[in-house]
Formats: C-alpha cells, sequence, structure tokens
RNA sequence: GCACCCGUAGUGAAAUGGAUAUCACAACGGUCUUCGAAACCGUUAUUCCAGGUUCGAAUCCUGGCAGGUGCACCA
C-alpha cells in the first residue's frame, strides 16, 4: 500500500513538472490525520515557486485522476500536509490477511538469504547469572528473532570462557570447602582418590549455579593469601600441561557451573546452535599474530609484546600479545573470529556486547581486515545501554551487590501465582506463572530504546499494571477468551465489511505490524515492537471496554470477532519477537 | 586530555526531521447484577542551556553544562 501511494505521488509531482528526489510518506501521529501523510507539498513548494497549500492541492488534483479503491479520501490539512485516508474494505482486507497468515503474519523478506552469525550471553562459568546479564540475554534473544521474522538464517552462538585464573579460583574454593565433613583439603590428589568425600550441589542443597559461585567467592578469597595464590597459579599451569587430575577436577566444577547457567538461560529463553569454548581455540591466536609480525601488520615492542598498527584506520593501537608472550582476549578473539567466519560462511557476525567493549571491538574488527579474516563492514558490535539498580547505583560482583536473576524471576513468580491461585487450574500455575514472570522483566527492559541506560527497579519490573508484559498477556488473554466464547458467531464472517460498519482505530493499526517488524530489523530496535504492542494493546481494551463483541443480536458481531482474533494473532506474534510466550488462560 | 554513549512531566520511559511531544507509575475523580477491573474513562504536569541549518528541530550541526564509559601488555 505504502509502495501504491508512493507512486501515485511521485508521478504527480512528475506529471507537475517536478523531480521528486524523495517523498516522505509516513503514518501521522494522530489517527484522526489519516492513515498516511505526506509533506511532499511542503517540501518542493519552493522549486514548484508557489505555496505549499496551492501545490497540496494541484497534487491532489492529478492523484485524483486516477481510481485507486484502497483510498477512500484524500484531504489537505495543516500547513500542506496530504492525508490520505484509507477505504473500509482495505482494513478488512487486512484482517482476513491477519487471520490467514496466522503465525507467520509480520514476516518481511528484507534480509532474505543472508546469514547472520549472532554472538550474545557468553555468561563466564565460575559465577551465577545475575542482573549484569540480563539486557544482554534479552536483547540477543529478542534481536535473533526480529532477524529471523525478517527472513534471515540466524545462527545463534556462546562463548564459554572455561579456563584461566577464574576458573582455577572456583577449582580452588571447590577444593578447599565443598568437603562434606568441612575439613580443608589443598591435596588434589587426595580429591581424586576421594571424590565421593566432596559435596555435590544436590547434597549441598543449593542450586548448582549458587554453589559455583559461593565457590569461586571462596576461591577468589582464599587468594588473597599469597601462598594459596601461588598454589591456583599452579592449578593453570598444570592445566595447560593437561594434567589428568586437574582436567578431571576442572571438568567437574564446569559441570556444575554448565547445569546452572543452562537453566537461567533457559528460563530467559536464550537458545543457541553453537557454542565455543575457549580451550578448544585459546592457543590458535598466537598463530595468527605471527603472521601478522611477518606481514607488517603488527610491531614488536623492545620488551617484547606485540603491538598493532591502526593509525591508518583512525584507530588508537592495542597490544596483541603481552611482553611474556602470553595471549589476551584479543589473541584469542582473532582465531575465534576466523573459526566462526569459516563455519557458518556468514553475511553478517554480530556481537551482542556491553558500550564498554566499543574500543576493544573495533580494534578487533580492524585487526581481522588487515589480516584479511574478513572485511570490517561485515563486523558489526550491537551495544546496549548501562543499567544500573535504582537506589543502589552500579552493580558490582566485587562489593557484593549482587542481585540473581533467579531470584528476581522467582519473586515476580511468587506474586503472580498468588495472584491466579483463585482462576486457573493449579497444574497450570507453575508454567503460566513463569511466563508471566519472565514477560513481566523483560518487557520491562526491552522497552526501553537500546542505547538507553536504564536505573532498574525491583519493585517496578515485579509491576503488573500498566505498560508491562503482564499487560500485553492480559489483554491477548482476554481476546481469547472472547473468541472462545463466540467462535460459532465468528464462523459467520464473510470476509466483506459489515453494513453499518465504521472502522475502528484498532484496525488502523493492526495492518502496520510487519511494517513495525521491518523497521525493528533494520534498526536492530526490539523497543519498536514493544512500543507497538502497547499501543496496539490499549486500542483493543478501549474497543473492549466500548462495545460488547459477542452479541447474537448484532449483525457486525462476527467481524467484530474476527477482529479480536486478528488482535491475538499479532499480540502472539509480536510478544515472541520480544521471546516472550503467551499462556492460554491466567 | 582524547574518543564514544546519554540528558524529555515528581518517577520510569516513547517519538523513520513533521501537525496540539506520547505512554505508564505516582496524585486526584469516576466505571464491575451484562464478553475477564492485571481493565476502561477523566484531571494536573515535560524536551539541560545558547547559537545555527530547515517551510518545519526533542531529533541534525557548533559551542557550553551535567551524567556515564573507554583509552596498550586486566578479564
Amino acid at each position: 500500500m505504502k509502495e501504491k501511494i508512493e507512486t501515485l505521488l511521485r508521478d504527480a509531482l512528475t506529471n507537475l513538472g517536478i523531480t521528486p528526489d524523495g517523498i516522505v510518506l509516513e503514518h501521522p501521529a494522530e489517527l484522526a490525520h489519516g492513515d498516511y501523510s505526506t509533506s511532499a507539498a511542503l517540501a518542493y513548494a519552493k522549486a514548484a515557486q508557489t505555496n505549499p497549500r496551492a501545490l497540496a492541492e494541484k497534487i491532489v488534483a492529478e492523484i485524483s485522476k486516477n481510481v485507486v479503491p484502497e483510498i477512500e479520501s484524500i484531504t489537505i490539512a495543516g500547513p500542506g500536509f496530504i492525508n490520505f485516508h484509507l477505504s473500509k474494505k482495505f482494513f478488512t482486507d487486512s484482517v482476513v490477511d491477519i487471520l490467514a497468515h496466522k503465525e507467520s503474519y509480520g514476516k518481511t523478506n528484507q534480509f532474505q538469504n543472508q546469514v547472520w552469525a549472532i554472538e550474545y550471553a557468553s555468561p563466564n562459568p565460575n559465577k551465577a547469572m545475575h542482573l549484569g546479564h540480563l539486557r544482554n540475554v534479552l536483547t540477543g534473544v529478542s534481536l535473533c528473532a526480529i532477524l529471523e521474522a525478517n527472513g534471515a538464517k540466524v545462527i545463534r552462538e556462546m562463548v564459554d570462557n572455561n579456563r584461566g585464573i577464574a576458573i582455577a579460583k572456583l577449582m580452588w574454593g571447590y577444593l578447599v570447602s565443598a568437603k562434606k565433613d568441612g575439613t580443608r583439603v589443598t591435596d588434589i590428589a587426595y580429591w581424586a582418590e576421594h571424590e565421593s568425600e566432596w559435596n555435590t550441589p544436590e547434597e549441598a542443597g543449593m542450586r548448582p549455579d549458587r554453589f559455583v559461585d559461593e565457590l569461586y567467592v571462596k576461591g577468589a578469597t582464599e587468594c588473597e593469601n599469597p601462598e594459596n595464590e601461588t598454589a591456583v597459579r599452579d592449578l593453570v599451569v598444570r592445566w595447560e600441561n593437561k594434567d589428568a587430575t586437574v582436567w578431571k577436577l576442572w571438568e567437574k566444577v564446569l559441570s556444575y557451573a554448565y547445569a546452572g547457567q543452562k537453566k537461567t538461560l533457559a528460563r530467559l529463553g536464550a537458545k543457541f546452535d553453537f557454542v565455543w569454548h575457549e580451550h578448544e581455540h585459546y592457543e590458535e591466536g598466537k598463530k595468527f599474530v605471527e603472521t601478522g609480525l611477518s606481514q607488517g601488520v603488527f610491531k614488536k615492542l623492545e620488551d617484547g609484546a606485540i603491538l598493532s598498527d591502526l593509525e591508518s584506520m583512525g584507530l588508537t593501537d592495542t597490544v596483541v600479545v603481552k611482553k611474556d608472550g602470553t595471549a589476551l582476549y584479543i589473541t584469542q578473539d582473532l582465531a575465534l573470529t576466523d573459526m566462526k567466519k569459516k563455519k557458518h560462511n556468514a553475511s553478517k557476525m554480530i556481537w551482542i556486547i556491553g558500550p564498554e567493549q566499543s574500543l576493544a571491538m573495533q580494534q578487533l574488527f580492524a585487526i581481522c581486515e588487515q589480516l584479511g579474516i574478513g572485511k570490517r563492514a561485515e563486523f558489526l558490535h550491537v551495544p546496549y545501554g548501562y543499567m544500573s539498580i535504582k537506589g543502589e547505583g552500579k552493580m558490582s560482583s566485587r562489593t557484593g551487590n549482587v542481585i540473581y536473576l533467579d531470584d528476581v524471576i522467582d519473586e515476580a513468580k511468587e506474586k503472580i501465582i498468588a495472584l491466579m491461585r483463585d482462576r486457573i487450574d493449579a497444574s497450570m500455575l507453575e508454567s503460566t506463572g513463569e511466563m508471566l514472570a519472565h514477560s513481566a522483566i523483560a518487557f520491562g527492559i526491552l522497552k526501553a530504546g537500546r542505547m538507553t541506560d536504564i536505573a532498574f527497579d525491583l519493585s517496578d519490573a515485579l509491576r503488573l499494571e500498566g505498560d508491562t508484559g503482564p499487560y500485553l498477556e492480559y489483554s491477548t488473554v482476554r481476546a481469547g477468551s472472547v473468541v472462545e466464547k463466540g467462535k460459532k458467531e465468528i464462523a459467520d464472517f464473510d470476509g466483506t465489511v459489515p453494513d453499518g460498519w465504521q472502522t475502528t482505530d484498532l484496525e488502523k493499526y493492526l495492518y502496520r505490524f510487519p511494517e513495525i517488524v521491518s523497521r525493528a530489523g533494520a534498526e536492530l530496535a526490539p523497543s519498536a515492537i514493544a512500543t507497538y504492542l502497547i499501543e496496539l494493546s490499549a486500542l483493543f481494551n478501549a474497543f473492549y471496554g466500548k462495545e460488547q463483541i459477542v452479541n447474537a443480536e448484532d449483525s457486525t458481531s462476527p467481524y467484530k470477532l474476527a477482529l479480536t482474533e486478528a488482535f491475538r494473532t499479532t499480540m502472539k506474534n509480536g510478544l515472541s519477537l520480544l521471546g516472550i510466550e503467551t499462556p492460554e488462560k491466567m
């Protein structure tokens, strides 16, 4: 429809002797101003040497020579805006279209035949997931869904940083403090022979991630004592030398970490096609550095460290290998990027990572280009705004100012279940509570612009009224039960506009959904979806309040039901692009 | 010092360069014997400052001010 009107405008302008170099056609903010609006008359008035309103009238006269059935009327308003009002039939047809497409309504093909490899989440396996991970995971889940809806083949990836000093601290914490009888053991050989004397998370009565979290903190604290720190460093060295006993211990603690993270990630809707484990590629990076050195991409400093040469790329330099010859994050990222690219043959590679990594990301991309791993334009860092805890300032795991994700979800769930207890079947409480808790938290984060800093307020995130996930879910579920009640009448809808029907604002919004999906994809903006869903729900709830939908006496009732079902379909599809599932009842 | 991000009602947020800046929370006042009140209807209140570009600026540019982040051998 949009293209159609644009063509009409372009032809009209050409006929008037104006060469249009671009036409702005948009949905006016006010529905009363029509369905599409253009400012072309304002923009081209000067070129036409006339005033905007006069030009607008000429354009309208020109367009009116053709009969377009979808356009009911064209009006001129304000300083010279031309407003297009679409016909009742157009809206009814769009409702029919939604009902026909169901789950696929809203899909576009703007990224057809493109492969996007997206890295997100990547929590370190020595800690339980906390609020600091939240925005990353939710943004990633949503963007993957949005890109898929726009036709891309999406590969979801995570990097598991499973080696190094932090993991060694966790191993040490487990060794010295997880023994069932509470005694302290530092001899790893003894552990290997008497594994069953150590607690499992179940035996300790803890969730595995929290078990790990506690042991890591214990290990980190122990390292304040130089003697212990030496022992921990020794673990790293022995691990790198593939000492079988150390590897056994390493695998043991990691298995607990993975078990915990897997659960939390699943609760947030995060799925992965590939997990890259650091231990499998961390040594590869140095080869790239050596190649780069011989090609003159890098230079060696007097102290032995190897430095980038990025001045020509407009970036500050960074060390790629330390003076002692050991690797840095960027060293292995070179190898990893190369591996990812070769594996997926991706047209676009995306890193969803916090904004503080911005410079490091640009450096990585630039170096990859210098080494011929890929072009800078194929790589994209997608950052997001900071999140602070309201009233407490920045989150810090060091100061113990940590809020665990599972606790937040559980708290929301408890509150929701209390509310639903009398209303729905007991067997559904758990799963519905989980869905709604997730929706409250996910929507609370995703409705904000991606780069907007958020002050996370726990009580605000657990809210159930207003601009919230549960509000959207409630609207959708309520629509569902109306449709259920009128399932006989809905069959009477014949796809035509009922007599005496006045087009509703709800219809004027429903058909825009695919445009919103397209914009969310182009701008990598989940918030575009979120904002649309709030507006759509408000329109449905107002419609619901004003109209009786199921009414045997009312000849428009079948269409109202069809409209309600179209709303429900659009909401479900929209929510799923935010990673949010809709329950049947709540 | 340099670079990047941000600044919108009391609070949290929205707004592809468009018309009277939108939504929610909070506050105040209404609406359940009738399809689900987690809802609806109404009232009050907002673009950091100064220039500039433009027919038109919360949005773009310049300069301030305030906040955040990063800047080579940490992860």
